[in-house]
DNA sequence: AAAAGCTCGAGCCTATAGAA
DNA sequence: TTCTATAGGCTCGAGCTTTT
């Protein structure tokens, strides 16, 4: 029967038994229905199917246990391969993300500037009251042409500062991600396979998962 | 007598060897 | 690369023994 060396299986005449392909269908079969059959329901597909009677119960019952665990390897690497797909998605929308955010801070960044100069420059006007052209030209302000005109007292600035905040929170919100630990995945963001985003939300996490 | 502890066999899982 | 087979570690249930 089956010897041992000590490192690999061998049978008797030096060679590995490898099954007919009859032998391996009519297992399959048995398998489809019946994936972890006990003792008994395996020494009866033995007596029932007679070209698995040269077949000793013991590499049945290995054959099922290989088998069980190729089909897991299967489904591990199928599931695997769909949260690659997802991540490789994901990573794409926050590519974009991240470049149309880095351009919209250094467009405020350059707004900031213009502010800051524009404040200067009113302080410097407001003190010198010599200085009347600068006081009766203050009407001609110069903006940006995507948001409108703004004054640069304390007033409207705490208005820039406010609207800023409000997009930045609606941003960070849009975007919430719930970890959520599945049966079989480590805590985590390991388990990105299975981020639950909250109802109604459009950030781009949202509709990365939603892919 | 009932609960607790121990042993043993069967089976499962993972990693690995080695032939085909 | 795939498939068959083994080793080793682990769990679980059954049966037996010991303790309370």
């Amino acid at each position: 029967m089956i010897c041992k060396d000590g490192k690999g299986a061998m049978m008797d005449n030096g060679k590995y038994v490898r099954y007919t392909p009859e032998q391996v269908e009519a297992l399959e079969r048995f398998y489809h229905d019946c994936p972890k059959p006990t003792s008994t329901r395996r020494q009866q597909l033995i007596r029932e199917c007679p070209i698995l009677s040269n077949i000793e119960p013991k590499q049945i019952k290995v054959w099922f246990q290989n088998r069980r665990c190729r089909e897991k390897q299967k489904n591990e690497a199928s599931r695997l391969q769909s949260v690659n797909r997802k991540l490789t998605a994901m990573n794409k929308l926050l590519m974009e993300e991240n470049d149309r955010l880095q351009k919209q801070v250094s467009h405020l960044v350059y707004e900031n500037g213009c502010f800051r100069q524009h404040t200067q420059n009113t302080t410097v006007a407001t003190k010198d009251t010599s200085c009347d052209s600068v006081v009766t030209s203050g009407g001609q302000r110069q903006s940006t042409p995507q948001h409108p005109p703004r004054d640069a007292s304390p007033a409207g600035l705490l208005s820039i500062a406010d609207e800023t905040l409000t997009e930045f929170l609606s941003k960070a919100t849009g975007t919430a991600i719930e970890w959520v630990q599945m049966p079989g995945m480590k805590p985590g963001p390991d388990s990105i396979g299975i981020v639950a985003i909250s109802h109604g939300c459009t950030g781009v996490a949202a509709r990365a998962c939603g892919l």
